[in-house]
DNA sequence: TTCCATGCAAACACTTTGCACCGTG
DNA sequence: CACGGTGCAAAGTGTTTGCATGGAA
């Protein structure tokens, strides 16, 4: 599951404990946005600076270790790629977030391929909308 | 094509200037950022505030006048809806911004509704992905 | 004449950068 | 022991807010 040290070494990187602690703190949090990474890695080791986190979250989506996605309007989220990859839908009113099978993008990335010569990257992609039996009060604001 | 006015008295709002001028400045930009409106708008009218413009593409948006999309990982981009409603194909390495027919997503629409119970948004949407024949080098990275 | 809307300035949330020091390979 | 990585502080970008004034209805 931990392809670091070979992945990093490949690309004349080097492995330090940041690195390490990051990545761990990725595959634990699930959805997490920077600052959450960062919180969780200052658990383990005091000093911990936020630019480490955001200089190493791009080297470990390089890596292909990590990927992120906006769930939000504010914050990326970043997750690890150790399961299957899945696309995200997200419910405006209770902001639930939903994992989906690429799979089900199937028939859309046929058409997209034949009719635009578009490559979709689907585990980037992020649909909003609403759960119809949602009990929270539809929300047509985009916030 | 204009039913600001209408729109706005229906919910106890006023009609501006400045509402006029940024709803004409949306239709005119095509894909705006809020920054980009702003200097449309500022060439109209000397005095207009950037959080004029932000309070109005909100309360433009609420009335259904306008829409916004996130088409790179900087400012969301706002366009009319006069014409048609559509999603967004983005190509990391060309930047090319291609309008999409809802009817292509109609599968994925009935799938989601099926199997999870929920109602995309179409409107909002943004497919990241690559040409297949784009000129430009091919980025893996998400900036 | 009542409130909603605006301009202005300051604050805010998130991210990036320059630089000197540190530590992996 | 070279060069990539880190912490720190400061700056950058995009957006929001509080408040006094202005103007539509």
């Amino acid at each position: 599951m931990n392809d670091l040290p070979e992945r990093l070494r490949g690309s004349g990187k080097r492995l330090t404990a940041q690195r390490e602690l990051i990545l761990r703190a990725v595959d634990a949090l699930g959805h997490a946005t920077p600052d959450e990474i960062f919180t969780e890695v200052r658990k383990h080791v005091s000093s911990v600076n936020v630019s480490t986190i955001y200089r190493n979250l791009e080297v470990l989506e390089e890596l292909g270790l990590v990927r992120h996605a906006h769930l939000s309007d504010r914050a990326p989220t970043y997750h690890s790629v150790v399961g299957h990859e899945h696309f995200h839908l997200v419910c405006r009113s209770c902001r639930v977030v939903i994992s989906v099978d690429p799979e089900v993008m199937a028939p859309v990335i046929a058409r997209l391929g034949e009719d635009f010569g578009f490559e979709p990257d689907i585990g980037h992609l992020t649909v909003f909308g609403h759960c119809v039996d949602c009990e929270a009060p539809k929300d047509t604001a985009q916030k």
